[in-house]
Parts: C-alpha cells; sequence; structure tokens
DNA sequence: TATTGTTATACTCTATAACTATA
DNA sequence: TATAGTTATAGAGTATAACAATA
C-alpha cells in the first residue's frame, strides 16, 4: 500500500476517532448543541479573533456558505459576536463572547482527554513531532 | 493553545484538505457515485479481504449501521461481492470484485497526488515518520 | 471586475435505537 | 446472553450555484 493511501486511511481513521471521542464526552457540555463543528469553529476562530468569516473559511478549509450558516447560529446562541469592519464595509469581524471562551475551555480539555488517550502509544518526542509536521502542513 | 488542541485543529484542516481534493478529482472516475466514503470503505477492504463487515467497521472506527448501507450500495454497484462465512451463519464475508479492485486502483493514484500536494513541505524522511506515527496510533 | 458574505437546494454522512438470526 | 448484521429515522455536514453589496 503506498505512502499516501496509509497516511489518507490512518488519518480518516484518526479523525472518526476524535470525532467520536469529543461526540461521546461533549454532548454533556454541549449545553447549546452547537454540534461538533460549532466546537471546532470556535477553537479555531479563538485563535485568530478577531478575524473576518473569510479567514475562517481558510484556517478550516470549509466551504463559505456553511460558515456564514454556522456563524449565524453561534451568534444566535450567544457564544460570539459580529461587528462591521470599520476599514472595509463587505468584511464582518468575528470576536468570541465571554460565554463563548467558556465553552472554548471546556472543549480544549475535553480534546485533550481524547486526543491524549489516541496519542498513548507515543512517547512526548514523538508527540511534538506529529504536532510541529502537521503545523508545517 | 494546547498540543492535543493544535493536533486535532490541523489534523481537521488536513482531512477537509484531502477529502475536498478527492472529491475535486475524483468525480471523475466515480462514475458509479460511490462516494468519498464508499471509496474509503473500498481502499480499506483492499487491505484486509476476504474480510467481515465486522472488521471494516473496526478498522475504519465507522457505525456499523451506516457500514451495512454503504456496503449494499458498493455490492449493488458491483464494486464487491459477499459471501456467508463456512465457519459461522451470522457472518459475511467481502471481497472486492475485479472492478473494485480497478476502482481502487484510480482512487490510489488520485490519493497519491492529492497527498503527495499535501505533503510537499516535507521532505521524506519527515514523510515517512508522519506515515510511521500514524500507523502506530 | 473581484471579493465578502448570504441564500437555497440536493446530497452525503452520522447517531441512535430497535430488531432478526446465529453462536 | 452475546455477537453479526439490518432497518428506520432524525440530525449534521457538504457541494454547488446564484445572488447582493462593497471595493
Amino acid at each position: 500500500m503506498s505512502e499516501a493511501s496509509v497516511i489518507a486511511h490512518q488519518m480518516d481513521r484518526l479523525m472518526r476517532r476524535i470525532e467520536a471521542g469529543l461526540h461521546g464526552r461533549a454532548v454533556a457540555v454541549d449545553a447549546d448543541r452547537v454540534g461538533p463543528l460549532g466546537g471546532m469553529v470556535l477553537l479555531a476562530l479563538e485563535e485568530i479573533e478577531p478575524a473576518p468569516i473569510q479567514q475562517l473559511v481558510t484556517s478550516m478549509g470549509r466551504d463559505k456558505s456553511q460558515m456564514t450558516r454556522i456563524i449565524q447560529m453561534l451568534e444566535m446562541k450567544g457564544h460570539l459576536q459580529r461587528r462591521q469592519s470599520p476599514d472595509d464595509g463587505r468584511v464582518s469581524l468575528l470576536r468570541l463572547s465571554k460565554k463563548g471562551h467558556a465553552f472554548v475551555g471546556e472543549i480544549k480539555n475535553i480534546l485533550s482527554d481524547v486526543v491524549g488517550d489516541l496519542l498513548t502509544p507515543l512517547d512526548p518526542s514523538e508527540r511534538k513531532a506529529l504536532a510541529d509536521i502537521l503545523k508545517r502542513l
């Protein structure tokens, strides 16, 4: 089996395990039912806020129409706020609300548990190598 | 940002890029419209055939009810065959058809292109390190 | 003309639980 | 009682294209 197929298959499987693990534990803290994608969006936004939707689209590799809908949902549920950019009338700048920040904190704890479990076969230097390689891609 | 969050986010993004790249190029060869998941199932089956559905479920981390449906679709479209296990009346053994093998070959070529593009920032030893780490998880 | 963001629609994938048949 | 597989259904995510407003 080719290296590319191995990487694709193993990554697919790993993501499924992360998603399933997240789903299993996150439903308890996801009172507003923002869902796994909503959680990932908030997580991504925390790194780059304040940011326009377009930047979130690029950062996450999702479709912009999908992002519009999920942003509306997250705004409606009070996890983020948007305001018009002073420089460009087309742009909405997004920022996490206090509630959004608190929720992201919980997601990160759960993610640490779930991903930590999956990474137990690796020693610390290998985990760091994995994180470094992924960041460069 | 914690290591686990970084890994989860980067992996999510990478998978999205693989899926989007696959979708973009694979529609041309996916005459029967088995879809991305159908392709991944065939890819996974090729490694372990002949295999019961349950083994595919474990290998891919998907739900078994979902696997039932996608197997039925793949069987109907002639990409795989199933036969009763001689040892256990509950078990269906799956095997790729000739058509299935040919299709998997095409998917692997496309995957090599798509994943190869994504991995360009890495040198060969790093790619190998990534593949090895993923295999161990 | 290009870019940011929105709307609409059809399709694919996922979670859950109840079910049958065999071991 | 446990396991392999099936069915049904509701919900979440994705692809695509057409659109309005601003640059």
